[in-house]
DNA sequence: AGGCTGTATTGAAGTCTGTCTATGCAATGT
DNA sequence: ACATTGCATAGACAGACTTCAATACAGCCT
């Protein structure tokens, strides 16, 4: 999906954000503006390499299906990938994506300056 | 409102993220989450210094309401500050809030070197 | 094969969100 | 004082989101 754009300015102050842009980057962003969904981004970066969702579910104080279903949310924004070896299940982070991320937020700031990526 | 932490330790790879700051973090993501509050901090973003509300909401095809409603969901998660003089309101981004957001996302990358802030 | 464990999907209930119209408040100008 | 213009607030409604219990699916083990 996608064939536009994302080549060179993706800074939030260096244009005006068009539409389509503004669609896909509101997707990950939603994705981040959840309690349980930081925390399990979190948990999962803060691990070496990955993380088995046996070690994740317990966590939390929600049940299965839904740890279930915030991590189906995270890897459809992209920010996590996931790869089942037997009977477990591992996560881990995306860092093209999270790194494309901040760098919209960094060059949000006025930042004029080449908005890296 | 809201004189916790902040202090240290911001990444997102370095702690397991604390539900406190889970909760606060998502309040701002969450604000970034939508396509037209996206466009809206771009549009902020993009200019010099600060922007005038009567030429935001002319730049969407919605209500004037609504447009008011989503820069005060901008406004109540730190993301722009705004001034009123005489006849019209001004809005500017906070760069403080973007470089946070965007250091934690940095360090979401496994980037286990010092996070700034 | 059959049972067991780990993970994902389904369907439903309650809550939150985005949008609108209608209205209110602030500042200017006549 | 009054009318006008710019922006914010209140209330209403449809659609989306979070959560759960129930169920299905996948891979191990005996």
């Amino acid at each position: 999906m996608s064939k536009q754009e994302g080549g060179c300015c993706e800074g939030l102050s260096d244009a005006p954000l068009a539409e389509d842009q503004a669609v896909e980057l509101a997707t990950m962003f939603k994705a981040l503006g959840d309690p349980v969904r930081l925390r399990l981004l979190s948990l999962i970066a803060s691990q070496p390499d990955e993380v088995c969702v046996c070690e994740l579910t317990p966590a939390f104080e929600l049940s299965q299906p839904t740890i279930s279903h915030h991590l189906k949310v995270l890897r459809q924004a992209g920010l996590v990938e996931s790869e089942r070896r037997g009977t477990w299940v591992y996560y881990r982070v995306r860092p093209e994506t999270t790194d494309r991320l901040a760098a919209v937020l960094a060059t949000a700031t006025g930042d004029r300056r080449v908005a890296a990526l």
